[in-house]
DNA sequence: CTGAAAGCGCTTACAG
DNA sequence: CTGAAAGCGCTTACAG
């Protein structure tokens, strides 16, 4: 028989007798045929992989993101390629470029594209792209998050209700811009309050235990220390547990502490923090149907999808 | 002027004429121009994309193993495509499948594989795999893994160095290979300086934090209270803390815990988990080379690889 | 219903 | 030094 039948029966198409197929299917359990993804996907179809840009699998907020990712494509037969791009210009065009020679069906954006060019070069290529937990606010792309600026009013609210003033923000780098609108959210809620945040307490730096530790404790260290800290990201609420151990700072007694993201890291410290949660399933769920499915339009109307964070409170946070 | 002298330019073969080559090069950057991996694999060239299956890519363990992978990986040119198996024997064959049909270089495995079937299949296909972190005995493949046995003799040690007696070891699945090491060279150690270990303070179950809290708090609460519990990874140990903290047992001083791997999580707790570390990028590198670069006479000689694992001494154990 | 033929974008001898 | 031709493993019209 020909291969053009083997093909059309693999493929469930043309009109093929069921004889001829369940022979085929036979022959090909005993040969342990399995067809090639490579050479099919030269012929123009998928190549069944998509690409995940996202600053670091090693971070768990990530690493959840990536799970959940993996999980959903893997059940609709797509395996994912895995970048950390360390939020580097560099390293984020690098791996574009990988990922576009592979030819992937589609790249889930999860990390901040400051270049602007990059993104529009790959919509002209049309390549599927959707932006997950970030936004490229200029740019024709659909994206999923969750409503940064809410998740910073929540906190706010949080805090306020508990009787807290002397408030401090610690944040990543507000060039990103989900930090950014958390911050934008916190402080406007606290302008509505009254309450003024200082200048010297809003400190920004690196996203890692060890730089919120260090930015923490010069926090606490410094005058008019705050009652409470928001912190933008629970890695850096971690490293402000610490800073507060390390002075002998109780918290929540002496000082409370907010995270964000709602990772395990936040069940795992003593006290477990309080934080603002993602719905991370939800998310990767609607971005991986625009990135897939490809609804009706969707080339057309590029959505914008906001989904709502969670306060969960637990045991760093307390009235003053 | 001809493809074939534009692929003889790309791949740096055959003589051109250094004008030609120039001008190919001029015409490729005007023209954006990549090539196709998908195309060139089809011709029997690599795919410069690796697989790596692991139980769990939100488990820090792992995910801490995936992006030390990954810089590695893109380092030379390749992507990984991340695979979490939940060490499910039919999900590791079904993403074995998956990354067989996508015809990548090579799959690092960091699951534990009971069925050997499915790697003598894929030894067959002589699909290069290295194991890491785990290893198949019976199987002729190359592993890179550290020493477990000799991790839970560290254990044992630094706890019977502090006077403890009646201790008590908290497991994952023992058909771990790895696992089984563990509480295999604690226990050997222990016997060594002549204490026993009672059948009943060792329990097993799955590795989570939550199953690690509910066996641990089974042992807290029944009768002879260990003074010491051996985890057989971090979050089991997480499990553990959080379980003697709703037990109000205070940690180290009524109850010594010890983890195993050096995640972030072991820096995070408070107190902060003494664990044994393993080597992460040092296991990883010397996988990856094992799997990309075949060492001459690798195919022949099938290397088992031992690194050395590392007590660090932190705050969740101390003298009795 | 089935199969011969062309083509996807490359690479690899090989003839000139 | 350069280019025409065959082929990698598939899919897709299309003729029979």
């Amino acid at each position: 028989m020909s291969i053009a039948t083997v093909s059309n029966v693999i493929n469930g198409k043309g009109k093929v007798s069921k004889k001829k197929r369940e022979e085929i299917f036979r022959v090909m359990e005993r040969l342990q045929y399995r067809p090639s993804v490579i050479a099919s996907a030269l012929m123009g179809k998928k190549t069944f992989t998509i690409g995940l840009l996202i600053p670091d699998v090693s971070n768990p907020f990530f690493s959840e993101i990536a799970r959940s990712v993996e999980d959903l494509a893997h059940s609709e037969g797509y395996s994912v390629i895995v970048c950390s791009t360390d939020n580097k210009d560099d390293r984020i065009e690098k791996y574009i470029r990988l990922l576009e020679q592979k030819s992937v069906d589609g790249i889930l954006i999860g990390t901040g594209v400051e270049n602007a060019d990059v993104l529009r070069h790959l919509a002209e290529k049309s390549l599927s792209i959707v932006m997950i937990a970030r936004e490229a606010a200029t740019m024709p792309v659909h994206s999923v998050l969750t409503d940064d600026f809410k998740g910073g009013a929540l906190a706010a609210e949080h805090l306020i209700d508990r009787g807290h003033r002397r408030i401090a923000v610690l944040s990543e780098n507000l060039k990103v811009s989900s930090s950014f609108e958390r911050v934008r959210g916190f402080r406007f809620t606290l302008f509505e309050a009254g309450i003024t945040l200082d200048e010297s307490h809003i400190v920004s730096c690196d996203s890692s235990i060890r730089d919120g530790k260090r930015a923490a404790a010069a926090l606490i260290h410094g005058d008019n220390r705050p009652s409470a800290i928001f912190c933008c990201n629970d890695l850096l609420a971690v490293g402000a547990l610490q800073a507060a151990k390390d002075a002998r700072v109780k918290v929540p007694e002496q000082l409370s502490i907010i995270g964000f993201d709602g990772t395990i890291l936040s069940t795992v410290t003593n006290p477990e923090l309080t934080t603002i949660a993602q719905p991370i399933n939800q998310m990767v769920k609607l971005a991986f149907d625009l990135l897939i499915h490809k609804v009706e339009n969707a080339d057309e109307i590029k959505q914008r999808i906001v989904m709502q964070p969670e306060l969960i409170i637990r045991e760093s946070t307390c009235s003053l």
